[in-house]
DNA sequence: ACCAGTCAAGGAAGC
DNA sequence: GCTTCCTTGACTGGT
């Protein structure tokens, strides 16, 4: 069972590894001098703390880690528009991200990540969409600099988000796609969600994949809760049948049949003998996944022997 | 040390 | 055309 940790290792965080994070209402509020330091000590934490956690699921038996989208606060606000360059001691910056990669290359651990739940690239508003676009550019940035792959080995998973007619939306969100970066382009895919009724693994699969060959991240919860009548099954296959590599698909369990995520799992990611990293979203972190995969371990004992 | 309130984001829903 | 909700972790200011 090859598991991915989402963003917080909740065991580490006890033992004081935390990510710290700045608000632009805090970056302003004092002199710019003083606030690029602090800033530039958050940013440090936080490519720190994301090697300790690489470390710890390499330890662990956990084969993926997503990276929080949070570990360079503020900079790309756009009253503040930063590079990392211009932040003082870059030179640790830099050597904080350069020791991050080493620990990837090292442990092998499979590196994705899942950009603001606000990110939009169908938009009416043209400034909401270049904010879309900065934001991913930063996250296309990092991972070049941490070395990960162009390729969907190391996906960058956004939503659509926005409601209404598909074939409208999806001409949007295209051309919104081609004003990317490479470096972006070469990872993003797209997942299926349910706070509409338009963004099934289907659709998306009809919309993105086939016309584009974006593809499709497999999210157990949503499916749950939007499905058009699809079954667990063949929405898995349909979405596993979009990658080029093992996908990244998510996990989750809800809390009492709500979306919100429950703090551990009842039951065990379903793959099908499938080649899948689960990246797996529940309130308890770390955790959940060491109790996944102590129960997955026992009760391939049981069925083996 | 702890607690309650604040902050950030885009879209949708409800007055 | 407003406000509120959604989500979630860390920050902030008060005790």
């Amino acid at each position: 069972m090859n598991l991915s940790l989402c963003c917080i290792s909740n065991i580490l965080a006890e033992q004081g590894h935390k990510f710290r994070t700045m608000t632009y209402k805090s970056f302003s509020s004092k002199e710019r001098s003083e606030s690029l330091e602090k800033l530039s000590e958050i940013i440090i934490n936080n490519f720190t703390v994301s090697e300790k956690i690489v470390r710890h699921c390499a330890a662990n038996n956990i084969q993926g880690y997503r990276l929080s989208s949070d570990l360079t606060p503020v900079i790309k606000h756009p009253e503040v528009m930063l590079a990392l360059e211009d932040l003082p001691n870059y030179n640790l910056i830099n050597k904080s991200i350069e020791d991050l990669s080493h620990t990837i290359k090292e442990t092998g651990i499979r590196v994705s990540a899942h950009p603001s739940e606000y990110i939009t690239l169908t938009s009416d508003d043209d400034v909401k969409i270049k904010h879309s676009l900065i934001d991913l550019e930063m996250h296309g940035e990092i991972f070049d600099r941490l070395n990960l792959s162009r390729s969907y080995y190391n996906p960058l998973n956004i939503h659509i988000r926005k409601e209404g007619d598909a074939e409208e939306l999806s001409g949007t969100f295209i051309k919104n796609f081609e004003r990317l970066s490479e470096s972006v382009k070469s990872r993003l895919v797209l997942e299926n969600n349910d706070t509409g009724n338009t963004w099934t693994v289907s659709n998306l699969k009809k919309y993105f994949y086939n016309r584009h060959n974006i593809p499709i991240t497999f999210d157990n919860l949503h499916h749950e809760m939007l499905n058009h009548g699809t079954s667990h099954k063949d929405a898995f296959f349909d979405a596993f049948s979009t990658w080029n590599c093992a996908p990244i698909f998510h996990y989750s369990e809800g809390k009492n049949g709500t979306r919100a995520h429950s703090d551990m799992a009842e039951n065990l990611p379903v793959h099908y003998d499938k080649d899948v990293l689960f990246d797996v979203e529940l309130k308890n972190k770390d955790y959940a996944i060491l109790d996944i995969l102590k129960r997955y371990n026992e009760r391939e004992i049981l069925t083996t022997v």
